[in-house]
DNA sequence: TTCTTCGTGATACGAACGTACCACGTTCTT
DNA sequence: AAGAACGTGGTACGTTCGTATCACGAAGAA
């Protein structure tokens, strides 16, 4: 046979293929074509490795899940070892919002799959999200925290708040995707909600 | 020629079949066959009066978004006669919700617009919304006009509010849509936020 | 070495889609 | 009464899509 390849490197390369077509012409628009010539490669292969387009579909929502994970961790590690609380959630917030091409990818692409779990009973079936109550848990648990020493305010709902910040977050993305809203806008929407939450003894640090 | 027919009448009477196939089986996945057999007519007379299938998803578009705003319309008619801010609010964010098969299907098909709206420069380029800061100016009046009658916290500021609160609600809409959420939790988290903006003269009925 | 198995290419097939074309009856105009 | 314009049906065309088929070379196993 011929070299030995691994079959997981070349899944990947391909769900790269997949993204960066989608998130140029809309997740709906991509053929299996397309993504073949985005990753090099000839139809065929693509049917070798993912032998259907839902197969294909279904391994590039993970592939996309996983980067935008590893994203964020790289973000979470960028604000410094042991950071605050409230720079916790706002690195995550704020990695959250589609300021530039990778994010803005993602957050096209995560839309479109969501809503196309409505009406599509197998995509909803898939792990789509083992995230949606994940972040939400997460956060709810920094605010608890923040609120223990003191640096939140103690009467706040922790966990309504941790929801509301994220759907905020999630609306100001879109908004951005969509062109209604800058991002400066988006970010002093979710910065006003952060000094609400927090006590004020940290300002936030310019962004 | 045959009987004069009213052309506004049947472009309606299809835009209609266009919005139950494409809530069902999603907007991606509608075709002219299959909203000619919704409405009960040849694929001709899809075609004849929309010439493409362009023209006649803009028309869907415009069309769904004037029955929603006849529905909040009417919701905000049926809280009766001068109700108050906060009523008013609550009703025009409540309204937003897919809580019936009717706000589903708007929720849903105004997001996959939305979405598609991102890659296709013709539908961007549509007047898809006249109400994106329509809805954020009417809700930052009423914030306002509640503060200067000292119904809500005059320290917040009213825009930023409105936006969130709209953000807020979207989100809980799609939650609820993808069976994340249920329209109670959705409910809770909005009345936690108008509780925390309006003083609380007025406690809210129950839902 | 021989034979099997794996990776790859090229191409073909059937279905579905949007659109175009042709035909026919009806009703308005003159 | 005659002819033009309108509404409608049926159907065909060209394309594109996902998938299947055929073929072949290279590398591991025996």
């Amino acid at each position: 046979m011929p070299k030995r390849v691994d079959h997981e490197e070349r899944r990947t390369q391909i769900a790269e293929a997949l993204i960066q077509v989608a998130g140029r012409r809309g997740l709906h628009a991509v053929g299996m074509r397309d993504v073949a010539a985005e990753a090099g490669v000839s139809l065929r292969l693509v049917q070798y490795y993912f032998e259907t387009k839902e197969k294909l579909l279904f391994y590039g929502l993970k592939h996309l899940t996983d980067r935008f994970t590893t994203r964020v961790s790289a973000r979470l590690a960028a604000a410094g070892p042991d950071p605050g609380p409230r720079a916790t959630v706002e690195a995550l917030l704020l990695a959250s919002l589609p300021t530039d091409d990778e994010s803005r990818t993602f957050h096209l692409l995560y839309s479109s799959y969501a809503i196309l779990s409505v009406t599509d009973k197998a995509l909803a079936a898939q792990p789509f999200i083992d995230n949606p109550d994940a972040a939400e848990n997460a956060l709810t648990g920094l605010l608890q925290q923040a609120q223990e020493t003191a640096l939140a305010d103690p009467a706040v709902d922790a966990r309504t708040e941790a929801i509301s910040l994220l759907a905020t977050t999630a609306t100001m993305g879109t908004s951005i995707l969509v062109g209604q809203r800058t991002s400066e806008s988006a970010i002093a929407v979710i910065h006003h909600h952060l000094n609400r939450i927090f006590t004020n003894n940290h300002t936030t640090p310019p962004t």
